[in-house]
DNA sequence: TTGTAAATAGTAACGATTACGATTCATTAT
DNA sequence: ATAATGAATCGTAATCGTTACTATTTACAA
């Protein structure tokens, strides 16, 4: 998923298209892992003074609704990611600078069979930790 | 672990017995699931309707720290069930009644090797869906 | 260019959690 | 048994992330 791509998606719904909806498209694509709402504000704040929380949150649901971003949910607090989910997959994420990495081991398959009588719906798999750049600093 | 484990491990490390801190454990190793600070607090309203939320949040973190609990996030609460960690495992959650199934495959294994130049400090790997008796009801 | 619905600002409200001073209580040493 | 003392608790305010609301502004289509 790539700033145009969102775009187009977006014109597609007939949404509208606005300057800040596109910095905010441009900050997760130059982003290669998940940040916060906060992480977002402050980066929107540079161009847009006075942003206020709604158009922060309102987007960011916008863009989980239609797929353009990833969720998750770390230390209490949503975060966001451009979404890569064209297969399925998980992510390691780094604690300390919020980067991932693609895992595609996925243990689904192996559970499924010892949960015969119980109606899946979704499931979570993620590895935490430093990735290489933070380990050095 | 059960409440006169807990005790004991309360008592070894100096922490006062109350009767409010005994019908805590009592609660959770009532419940087969995870359960969240606000059913504690109306659990232990019915004897003791002033009870402070200092009290509830203070005694489960406690709680956690001693491993006497275990915790997760759902829906942006914590949720806290009896500890049950003897060996490894995870957990299939109930999305409607919040049981638990235990599930003894960890992906870990087979992921370790291709995070070769990343330190893991933690992963989270849960199920979620619907158990046998909240499908049926 | 104008009309209209969508998007936004500014701000209040919310729910879960944490924090704190004053009071009560469990434990231990006498 | 009792008194001393430090821990536990209450009552409540504060905090944090998030959601919700109204008035205003803006993108887009006619």
């Amino acid at each position: 998923m790539n700033t145009h791509e969102a775009i187009q998606i977006l014109k597609e719904k007939g949404y509208k298209m606005t300057g800040k909806r596109k910095d905010i498209l441009n900050f997760f694509e130059a982003s290669d892992g998940y940040r916060t709402a906060k992480d977002l504000i402050e980066h929107m704040e540079i161009s847009y003074k006075n942003i206020s929380f709604d158009t922060i949150y309102r987007n960011l649901h916008l863009y989980y609704e239609m797929g353009i971003l990833e969720k998750t949910v770390l230390n209490g607090e949503k975060q966001f990611r451009i979404s890569c989910a064209q297969h399925h997959h998980h992510h390691f994420i780094c604690n300390h600078c919020g980067r991932t990495k693609e895992i595609d081991v996925c243990p689904m398959d192996e559970v499924a069979n010892t949960l015969s009588n119980y109606a899946i719906e979704g499931h979570k798999f993620e590895i935490y930790g430093l990735c290489p750049l933070c380990q050095s600093a």
